[in-house]
DNA sequence: ATGCCCTTGTAACAAGGA
């Protein structure tokens, strides 16, 4: 089973890619973020004709969330029971049973900068979260998604560049740990260049070329499929070229079950 | 090399991203 997750920076702009990739590297599963469309504006009929089902959640320009599947989409759900908004909530979250796997998009808020009332959104949406899957956890698992939040300080380039600002302050990666401390494995992806699991890069000032990226989109999994993976790979060639998106899908690959 | 910000909505910019 070959699993994915992609920020794609708007379905209808990087389209052309989208199913360029798609065909190239086939994942069962794909967990797609920033889709910017409402539900019936995505490309379903598109990525239909290379075999996959779609559930999007979207609202319109911003946000937007989307789970792509040619082994199933079951039992869907538009967000999670006490998810917060601001003040409505936003589509930032999907789910669905992929074959026997709970399979889980989400788009965590941005934050913006710790004093921005972004910010306490995001700590109460990362907390709400943790509330919803603790009640309902159970394997095979993958929650994937861009989770807006540096683990560590080397999931940054450079700490210093970071200082005061959002994705790397203890109250965030502290709510992130407490995620994934419910008991979810941390499915970190090989980089091909380098020794930096990044997985986003800003399109100014040449970042990307020079590496200095984040690694803020992640996967998680519960034990039972953390136990089945045979790679992992930041595909930092969908980063590269002509209109990418500014962050780089991971692809993991299970063996059967 | 991979190359120096992008996308959407609305009407020349504004907002958001991280």
């Amino acid at each position: 089973m070959r699993f994915a997750t992609w920020n794609v920076n708007s379905v209808k702009a990087r389209l052309p890619r989208l199913l360029e990739w798609l065909d190239g590297t086939k994942p069962d599963v794909l967990c797609l973020q920033e889709t910017k469309v409402p539900a019936d504006g995505f490309p379903a009929a598109e990525v239909a004709e290379l075999g996959y089902e779609t559930a999007a959640y979207g609202q319109g320009r911003w946000n937007g969330v989307a789970l792509l599947s040619r082994v199933g989409l079951a039992d869907i759900s538009n967000g999670f029971p006490g998810e917060p908004g601001f003040p409505d909530p936003e589509a930032r979250y999907i789910s669905a049973l992929c074959g026997d796997i709970r399979v889980i998009s989400v788009y965590v808020p941005n934050g913006r900068t710790p004093e921005d009332p972004h910010y306490a959104y995001k700590l109460s949406w990362l907390a709400a979260l943790r509330e919803s899957l603790a009640s309902s956890l159970a394997g095979p698992l993958i929650i994937a998604g861009d989770f807006n939040v540096a683990p560590t300080d080397e999931d940054v380039w450079d700490p210093a560049v970071f200082a005061g600002a959002t994705h790397v302050t203890p109250a965030e990666r502290d709510a992130l740990a407490a995620i994934r401390d419910l008991g979810l494995r941390d499915i970190v992806g090989r980089p091909l260049k380098g020794d930096r699991p990044f997985t986003y890069w800003d399109y100014r000032a040449g970042m990307f070329h020079m590496n200095q990226g984040m690694r803020i989109d992640l996967v998680l999994a519960t034990p039972d499929l953390a136990a089945r993976v045979t790679d992992a790979v930041i595909d930092r060639e969908a980063r590269k070229g002509k209109g990418p998106s500014d962050h780089a899908p991971i692809v993991v690959d299970f063996s059967p079950s």
